[in-house]
DNA sequence: TAGGCCATCTGGTCCT
DNA sequence: AGGACCAGATGGCCTA
């Protein structure tokens, strides 16, 4: 696997730039780089068993010299003796192979790190409007996911059809506003009814921006719930404010779970697909909230996207102003919901556009 | 220019 | 000892 990595040029990015042992020792790193590769590649990656006996008596010989001077260093001003093992001094083998270890911890992160991205990806594609222009960024894939799940595993739970607005509610629970608008357009929501709950849910807390309750003069409108008709306050969501669709649709104040509106609550019972996952319930406490979304409207697109022009936001501030709606704009033609996607996917989209 | 997102480096901690 | 994992720091890129 090192092999690979020290022979993959991308893979090997300037050390130097951003090491701090770069600058101890000057030009001498220059050539470090392949150096360092030539170590690999012809030591450490055969398993040369010699190199590293050798290695290890140099450290032999090293701690003979270290261990000497650091008596006497410990007491330095006032400062109390330092305990635990005593520094070994920095010879220059030790500052060499310390380097190594670094430059292959170096690469050993990086490809973690490309491994998660790549997980992300796969995530990305089985998630709800996976676009491969307009990516969605880490933590909207991860909350979209979750919502996901948290979407699907209801529906299986409830065994009904839940409407199309609360479907999309529950997916963009959390989500940036461009995220929103993307989730909502793939699923072709009309926007007035699903943007109006959307942000009596949230109590405005998009509220700068274009698509907030200002943009509607009625709210939840479209809210058919007694405990959201007017004048109603025996449902707890009412009392916060909160008008939510999932009382008609999941059975209302019944259900504890629901109390809260970002249902962080019991995700139970845990259900799994395909074996895939299961729910589990890790607290109330999620870093969504704790964060607090301080996403605002001055996205005009979703992170990562580049400015194509043809993909106004069917929720943006344009649009919503001038009313108009995600059933008569699709500015989404290089999106689609999935290509590579679980059955239970495609039954769940044909359950809601038959 | 500020802010968001990202990749990378880095040092610490834990585990094998 | 070395690898995996993590979080902080840093700098680049892009957009509003």
């Amino acid at each position: 696997m090192l092999t690979r990595l020290f022979s993959d040029p991308s893979l090997l990015p300037d050390v130097q730039k951003y090491s701090g042992w770069a600058e101890e020792s000057d030009g001498e790193d220059s050539k470090m780089k392949e150096d360092e590769q030539d170590d690999m590649d012809e030591s450490e990656l055969r398993g040369d068993s010699r190199t590293q006996s050798e290695h290890a008596g140099e450290d032999d010989e090293d701690e003979g010299v270290d261990e000497e001077d650091d008596d006497g260093e410990d007491t330095e001003g006032d400062r109390p003796k330092k305990r635990g093992p005593k520094k070994r001094k920095m010879t220059p083998a030790r500052i060499e192979r310390s380097k190594l270890r670094r430059v292959k911890a170096n690469a050993r992160e990086r490809t973690r790190m490309h491994d998660l991205n790549s997980a992300l990806d796969n995530l990305r594609k089985v998630v709800p409007c996976y676009s491969k222009t307009q990516k969605l960024s880490k933590i909207e894939t991860l909350r979209l996911a979750k919502n996901y799940i948290w979407a699907l595993s209801e529906i299986l739970r409830n065994g009904k059809r839940p409407d199309l607005v609360s479907y999309v509610q529950t997916l963009c629970k959390g989500l940036s506003q461009p995220t929103t608008n993307l989730v909502a357009g793939c699923l072709q929501l009309n926007s007035r009814n699903f943007l109006t709950e959307q942000q009596c849910q949230d109590g405005g807390r998009y509220g700068s921006g274009s698509f907030s309750m200002h943009s509607y003069p009625y709210q939840c409108a479209r809210l058919s719930s007694p405990h959201c008709q007017p004048g109603s306050n025996s449902h707890p969501l009412r009392t916060h404010g909160y008008c939510s669709t999932y009382d008609s649709l999941y059975g209302g104040s019944g259900s504890p779970e629901y109390n809260s509106p970002e249902y962080e609550g019991p995700l139970s019972p845990p259900l799994c697909i395909n074996g895939n996952f299961s729910l589990k319930h890790q607290g109330s406490a999620s870093p969504e909230n704790e964060k607090g979304y301080h996403y605002s409207m001055h996205y005009s697109g979703l992170p990562g996207s580049r400015p194509t022009g043809a993909h106004n936001l069917v929720f943006g501030s344009s649009g919503a102003r001038s009313g108009i709606h995600s059933e008569n704009v699709l500015p989404y033609h290089d999106m689609h919901l999935h290509h590579e996607r679980p059955p239970v996917y495609d039954e769940l989209n044909a359950f809601f556009h038959n």
